[in-house]
This record gives structure tokens, sequence and C-alpha cells, in this order.
DNA sequence: TTGTATGCGTTATCAC
DNA sequence: GTGATAACGCATACAA
């Protein structure tokens, strides 16, 4: 539209409609109109309208297009580890879609060193998100609560069982299933002691998937030794298998020595494998087999190949943005993915 | 504040300054100071204010807010790729690091299947970001224009330089030393023979490493084969390896052989790393040296233990923030991101 | 078809 | 210290 070479004239500021109308001759409603789809307006001033537009810059400026709207296009994404493989992968799906609904991604790290992860969330409400959904991390009463009062919806993914009422779509793995297959798959494998390494907080699905795998355990008379301390981390991963993989010598204390682990998660079972291998000199799953769960796409790295219980990121994107789609007053829902048994090169 | 069990009053839609007003017995414009830091308000009126804001479940409204502002609280983030190994570790650490300022992450996919992404990139200021970041992808001329008709400023990583006048913050880290680096190690190493592998895309400074590495091995006399298709992604080294890594055998045509390959990012070295040890039942470094660029956490597992050349995240996160930070009206800057090489296990 | 007037939720300016 | 009023940029009911 411009010529080439020709100055861009710069306000220093955003463009507004009002400068259209200037430029184009017309009335700000007559701009308005023109971007608004099936509005009325003539072919010919559409047509200036458009030039006017496109020469300035313009843009629609969609926060002030909020405030008529009954619900903005943001959805807040929440997550305390963007760069843990899964939850990247699942990020990276969920702002695709999303913007292919038209939709905006506004993203919050609760991990930030200092903050208060509380007030952060309710930030989110300051931008007038229309959906909040919960990756990880716990879920606040403070943020159930101001969701409540302000008609904004959340989707939990993988979260706890928010109180009763809560506006929440819940979008849930079979952790049940996910960790009695764990359980089966190394008692098939052999395996005589076991243990199995959870993170240390105790707000998440992740607690479900132990707790399967210890019953199906107990129920086959297999010991099981629980670790959980630190975060959803490969170096958790890491310092679990020193601990429990030690191996009898002159100078360690009891023989504690375990032949299966179960990682919850695919970063922790990625650390315990590597360490077993690499630092401990161990064979897997010669010594002893290690399993995890999400199936992350560098699992199936030739480097780990690591069995696992996949959660299907296809499904959980697909359910997520069904729920994200809901109208605003609709009942909640509750969706459950479907897990299977990624069988690779880790468990004997 | 609210009694145990009582019921949450849901209005269905957000609260606004006026509710709060109206439960305190004040008017609009009180409400509004009781939560402008530093205005004049009675103490009496605040705590009223404050406790009915509390009651109500009442944020501001920072969309409206905005409108008044010279600035708003937004940063556009863009990526093509956030289930890259560096890209989500940048991606965690900037959204942390903007959250510690009382900024916002609006995130923006240019990597959705159909999409218009020079359009998408604009809708962005649609919703009046102050600063684009751009992690990754090209730089459309459309993009620039906008920002600069607008007024908002833009922060280039690792990006190819905008025309001249753009009002745009660089930050680059060295590539042309870092792919001297990689030459020198592999030249040291004894390799004979090398490969550069970069993915398709020509709009990106990952062209500088690979090209500063060719120039280096044209000064050694060392011949260098250049790969350059494909995304920036795992498979992409994978198919490089398969091709370039091909033995000599009955049913081979010519004998191609290479003895040193440089991966331009982590992700595309490791796809040759692991494609070689574990597909063509190479030894790494044995038969073949793998240097990377980036130093991914994942580059540092034992699994991998890839030599790369290191851009320290701390650096990029901390002169992107600086950059973001700059009033609206400050001169463009250019920082550069110092690399050195991490030693590891896969050049002989 | 187009322009005027009003309202969305906020902040800033002005009287009181 | 407080309340009324006018912006901010947009959408829309209404009037022309």
């Amino acid at each position: 539209m411009t010529c080439p070479g020709s100055k861009i004239a710069a306000l220093g500021r955003f463009v507004s409609a009002a400068d259209v109308a200037e430029r184009a001759g017309v009335s700000r409603s007559t701009v308005s109109r023109a971007f608004t789809p099936g509005a009325q307006v003539s072919k010919s001033a559409r047509h200036r309208i458009l030039a006017a537009a496109e020469e300035l810059g313009y843009r629609v400026n969609r926060l002030a297009r909020t405030l008529h709207q009954e619900r903005s296009d943001l959805v807040g994404v929440v997550g305390g580890n963007f760069a843990n493989p899964y939850i990247s992968a699942q990020l990276d799906a969920l702002s695709s879609a999303l913007h292919a609904r038209g939709l905006q991604c506004l993203l919050m790290n609760t991990a930030r060193t200092g903050g208060d992860v509380s007030e952060d969330l309710a930030r989110l409400l300051d931008y007038r998100v229309r959906t909040v959904v919960l990756l990880s991390g716990a879920t606040p009463d403070e943020l159930i609560r101001l969701c409540a009062q302000n008609g904004a919806r959340m989707v939990l993914i993988n979260r706890p069982h928010p109180p009763e009422g809560t506006l929440a779509d819940l979008i849930l793995c079979d952790s049940a299933r996910g960790g009695r297959l764990a359980a089966e798959r190394l008692a098939q494998a052999g395996c005589r002691k076991v243990a199995v390494v959870v993170s240390g907080s105790r707000t998440s699905a992740k607690t479900a998937r132990a707790d399967a795998f210890c019953a199906e355990m107990d129920r086959r008379g297999i010991p099981v030794t629980r670790w959980a301390d630190g975060a959803n981390s490969y170096q958790t991963g890491a310092e679990a298998a020193r601990a429990l993989l030690a191996r009898p010598g002159p100078h360690l204390g009891p023989h504690i020595e375990h032949d299966g682990i179960f990682g919850v998660t695919d970063e922790i079972a990625l650390g315990v494998l590597n360490t077993a291998r690499f630092e401990l000199g161990l064979s897997v799953p010669g010594d002893v087999s290690v399993i995890g769960f999400d199936d992350a796409p560098i699992s199936g790295w030739a480097s780990h190949g690591l069995t696992t219980i996949r959660q299907s990121l296809e499904e959980l994107t697909r359910a997520t943005m069904e729920a994200i789609k809901r109208p605003a007053g609709a009942p909640t829902t509750r969706f459950d993915v479907p897990v299977h048994l990624v069988e690779r090169h880790t468990v004997g």
C-alpha cells in the first residue's frame, strides 16, 4: 500500500479508531462497523476505512472491546515448570489450539522465586480471563473463590477434586489405572522389592498414581518403598536413585536395594534411569527396571527408551479445548483421559 | 473474612468498582483511590473498601485501566516450538522474570497448522502489548511496521537484523564466535571431513552459526558438507545423520562419511547423536564427533553428555528483561550474549 | 447507510 | 478527604 521507501508516520502511541475515522472521513461508529462482522456498512465506506486502517497500521483494541463483551478472549494458563518435557509439549499443543480458536494464552508461571503464588494467580483475574487452566501446581481456595465470584471458569488438569460446587471442568487421566499398570508391569518383570518416586507436593494427581501403584503391589505381596521428597524434577529422580539403589559395600550402611522403580512422571523416571545407568553403573533393565508416567517426547528418544504409562497429549488437549469452549453458564464436566502402557526397553 | 460455610454470592459476571462502592457506601472514585498507590484516602474509608472488595472478590480491571495508561502490562512472547528443550527453558525463565516485574506474558505460538503467521503476530497488537519478544521464527516486515506505527517496542532474540530504524532491541549471542569455537574443537579432535546441520529456514541467526563454522573450516582446509533442510527439530538431526553418516556397503552408493558434525541447535545435535549411536551403531566420539549449540538442560544429562556451545540462559534472560524494562521512547540497544565451549563427551 | 449519544470499568481533574 | 465529571477506545441502540 505504502510506496517503497516512504516514511511511516509513527504516532508513538497506538492508533485508534478515531485516527482512522479522521483519515477516512467518516465517524468513529462507521469505523467500528467496518470491523464488526455482519455490520451494515456501504462498500465504498468500508473500502476507504480499510485502506486508511492499513496505512495507519490500525488494529482493533480488543482490550477496550472486552469492556462490552460478556467474556474476554483471554485464557489464563498456569504452570510451575514449563521446562518439564511433558508440560512444555502440553503448552505447545494447547497454545496452538487456543490460537486456532481465536483465543489468547495469558501465561502464568507460579514458580518464580520469592513470589506469592496465590496473589500471582489472583492477578490473572485482573485481566478478565474467561477461563483459568491449571496445568500444574496447587489450586488455592482463594483462586477458586475468586473465579466463582467473578464468573470465570476453571479447567483443572490432573488436579485434585476441588470443593463441591466449584465452577471447574475436570480433565483427569486415569491415575488409578496408570499406577496399577505400572505395578503389573514391574511384577510381570519379576521384581521383588520396588519403589515409587513422587514429588514432595501432596496437592496433585501424582499422589494418586503412587497410591494405586502401592495398592496393587500390596495386593501382590511385593514390598514397596515410597520416596516422596523434592520437586517434580529430574534432580528428584536422581537423588531418589542414589538412595534407593545404594549397593552394599564396606563403607555403606544397611543394604537397601530395589529392582524396580516407578517414577510418577517421566522427568523423575529419567532422572532415576540415567543415574542408575551412568552414575551407579547399573544395568537397566538388567539390575533394575524403571517405568515412568506421561510419555514425554524425549522418553521415546533412543537415548532413553523409557517404558512408561502414556496419557495421550492429543486427547488431553482436545478435552481441554472442549472444556474451554463451553458456554459461560454451562454445567461443569469431567473428562477422563485414557492411559496405556508403552513398552520400550527399561523394564525386564 | 467470610464465615466458614457461608454461601458466596456469585454474580455470574466480573465484580466492578461500582459494586464495591455500593457495598462500602462510597463513590467509585474513592474505590479507585483505595487501589491506587499513594492516593489520598482516609483510613476508615480504605478499610471499609478493602473489606468490601475482599468479600465480593473484587479485582481491579487492568484492561480498563490500560485505556488510561501509556502502556499496558502485557508483553507478547512469540515462539514456534515451545517444546524445544532450550526454548522451553528460556520461556520458563522469561515468564518468571516478567511476573517478578509485574508484567504479564501473552504467549503466541506461530506453529499452528494452517494459520497465517503474519496475522497471528499482528493480533498481538490487538491486545496492546507494550513489547513483542521474538524467541524464534521469522520477523515479518508487517509486524515491524505495525509495531513502529503503534509505538510498541520489539525485542529480537537471535533474529537477523531488522531494517534500519526499526524500534527493536537486539539480543544476540555471538554466533560467529560460537560457530568458530565449534569448528576449532572439531579440528582439534582431528576431524578430516565434517558437516554442519542447520534447519531449512533462512530467516534466523542459526545460519550465522553455520556460516562461521564453514568459514573457519575453509580457513583450515577441512571440507564441510552443509545440510540445510527441515525444521529446527530432533527429527532433522536424525535425518541428517542417516544421510551424512551412511557407511559404505554393497548396496549403498558413493561412500559419504563424515567424522564430525555440528548441529546448530542442541535439539538437532541430539538427533544426530542418538541416531549415530543407536540407529547406525556408531561410536561417538570414536567414529564421529558431535557438537551442538545452546546448552539446553537435557544436553548435560548423562544420557547425552553433549559437547556444545553454551549461550548463558541467565545472561540471555537478564538482557531480555533489561530491554523490556526500557522506557517507551528510549533508543534501541544491542546486547551481545557471550558464548563458550562446554566440554563433555561427544567430541574426541 | 450513517452519525449521535450512551455505556463498558477504569483513572485523572476538578470542585467542594 | 471526597464526590461529580470527563476522558480512554470501543460497540450499539437510536435518530436521522
